[in-house]
DNA sequence: GATGAATGAGAATTCATTCAT
DNA sequence: CATGAATGAATTCTCATTCAT
């Protein structure tokens, strides 16, 4: 701290204001939360279309104008939104971990990672089934916005979160043998992979092979593993 | 009465509406596909947002009242589109059926079934990867349309083209030994692996992995072979 | 006729031309009558908003455009319309005569005479009560109506016939005893009341008397009635 | 903690507050008459027709759009509109009522009871005679109004007010005599032939007769007082 | 007579955003 | 911080009518 005060001289007061400041700062998170869960509530019913500052306004209890304290624009909104998507995201596969094994046996400890690397990823392709407005979410956020909303900063930010939701699939497969590159590769296909078959199944196309997505899952997840396997040293 | 019949039968005549007949609906039909090519620029520059009727008449050189005698609605327009999309899927991957190989070398005609099947799957992958538009579009269509647009009779037509774009990949797998309950599966997963990775690499995602969406196909594409091989009776 | 031929002299081709003519309007009527037809059905089931020009050109199969080959505007067709609503009203009111009676009992005459205007006046009331149709054609085209679609001359025909369906009661009044201009006033005001009733009933506002339409014009046709036999002298 | 209240009870400034949201919602009153004057006054130039969305913006000062502020739709103007013609009905309906007669002799009160009849009954004839767009606007509502705009609320409270303007009648001819039921039939008699007499007037079809609406006003209403009188205990 | 493409005007409504208050 | 009126541009779609063919 420099010992030239900016303006006041008054300490006390300059405390009281400081304190102040802070109340109303978590205030405001408390109230742009709150327009999120509108937001978020208003997506999954209404989905982007139906979606409009209007009504999430509404669903907030405030009138339009009052959204711009919050957010610089709908894509803003929409953003934090993806933002708010990636945690739950995270939490999720954090979850799924399984308690770690120690044993001596080496089949043992290799089971005990093809197991991590299967609840990982069901976590993952399980959080997009089990609630596809987070896809679309993702998608129209990475696709159809405007560089305004997405921001390379923010861009880069989401990025990082996505990449930590496979990133415990990637340490697994590693764990398991797989060269760094080659794990990188799994995990980018893993992710097309699931991205592939949840869009399938929610376009409704997937019935044209009549297949379940979670089966084909579950065989691509198999066929993963079994790769690992034959290039273990 | 005259002889002659009031329905005259004059021949001359009958061609001459016939030919007149034939010619307007010629012309009619090249004007439904300029508009078609009007749609399809807007819908490649300016995406799903930008391609309104309006901006679609403008590029036609029509009022936006005018697109309503070649189409029902926007909705109708874009069902077109993506059904012309899927017809030019159809030849591609037609026009990528190697010569069929004839050899009493069972080794050499596996090679070209491989073959066949590779020229396929690249045919289809690189369809969409060229024109990621067309990707859009399967989407849109496929996903947001109204009932009124996407009638269940066209749906089903769009399927049945898609479905034959995919149609010679799984013979091929059939032919390599695959049940036909398996090549379908295989083929689902192929069609989702597609999609997934495009996605990904059309929304500047795979980049996160520095990873080459061209690069991790072929990956697929030999893993999906090694499979149909291990199967072999 | 002149004796100057205005074109051709020859005799035979001009009986023949005369005659094709008279044919070809005859078949012009028809089709004509055949685009009325189309027109009533659009209009009793869609209403006035729905009966538009296409509409009407699908029902009677044509294309738009061809509707101009019989009538020069929709209001046109809409006046045709009216004119035809009114023969049939003309028609139900004249079947409704009764049979004349020859009596010496002047009683028995008059009893007769309060019969037939109950009959005329009864056919004039269910006319509009089971075809409300009607009632809302002449309404907009007495209201509503450019001054281009319903020409004074129209205008004074249509009046002609409506006048026409209430002369029989007027005509009744007279006999009954009631002066010229007596008889005059009391047939407009039963128009007006007939109308005034039908409007209530088919917009539902008569619901909020607790009454129904017919019960209500019976005792206007017996309290008019009752009028007409105390002015007799 | 600081003593004070963190919402204090500043009585001067809750006062304020209250000033001022009184004041916004006063002005705010005032701009959506003044869009229902605009609507008015395009109602009544321009029919229904021309009473466009566009039209009563324009004719307001306001974009299109900026109506929506004060009405969710155009139906909704429509129906503001309707409420507040019956509003002056009522104004003028009671604005007609004479003195109350306080006399000993039944001929006077009687006299004077016939009188409150009569007047109450012209102010309702002669409100619509004045003005038949508002005569419109109640057929408009009444009828073609899609659900959307005529709520059964509205419906039930525009048919509440238009009771009321008749009520006075209604209750005089009670007092003249009438039985509860007959009164009410008199009544639904005297709306109908008001109505009929207006309409016929309005489209020009009572110069059919010749006549005049308000004689065959004036007629209707003695018919109905000598009705009135017959029944008399 | 008939077609059907095309016009041009206009319909109601929705939207993100701004801004004085 | 919040309001809510207002903008201005956009949306799809409908319509009566015209006219070259």
């Amino acid at each position: 701290m420099s010992p030239v005060a900016a303006e006041p001289a008054d300490p006390a007061r300059a405390t009281h204001a400081a304190a102040r400041s802070v109340r109303k700062q978590a205030v405001t998170e408390v109230r742009r939360s709150l327009v999120l869960d509108a937001a978020r509530s208003a997506f999954v019913e209404l989905g982007l279309e139906g979606a409009s500052l209007r009504e999430i306004a509404k669903r907030a209890g405030y009138t339009p104008g009052a959204i711009y304290s919050y957010f610089a624009s709908k894509e803003d909104v929409y953003g934090a939104l993806l933002g708010e998507s990636l945690e739950r995201l995270n939490e999720r596969v954090s979850a799924a971990a399984p308690a770690p094994v120690v044993s001596r046996s080496s089949t043992v400890r290799r089971r005990a990672l093809q197991g991590a690397v299967r609840s990982h990823a069901r976590a993952f392709f399980d959080f997009y089934r089990d609630s596809p407005r987070d896809l679309d979410l993702g998608f129209y956020l990475f696709h159809g916005m405007q560089p305004r909303g997405l921001t390379p900063t923010l861009n880069k930010q989401l990025n990082a979160r996505l990449h930590d939701a496979l990133a415990p699939v990637q340490a697994g497969l590693v764990a398991l043998g797989l060269g760094e590159t080659d794990a990188r590769c799994e995990v980018a296909a893993l992710f097309a992979h699931i991205v592939g078959l949840l869009l399938l199944s929610h376009t409704g196309r997937i019935r044209m092979f009549h297949q379940e997505p979670a089966a084909l899952f579950e065989r691509y997840l198999e066929s993963l593993l079994a790769r690992a396997a034959a290039k273990r040293p």
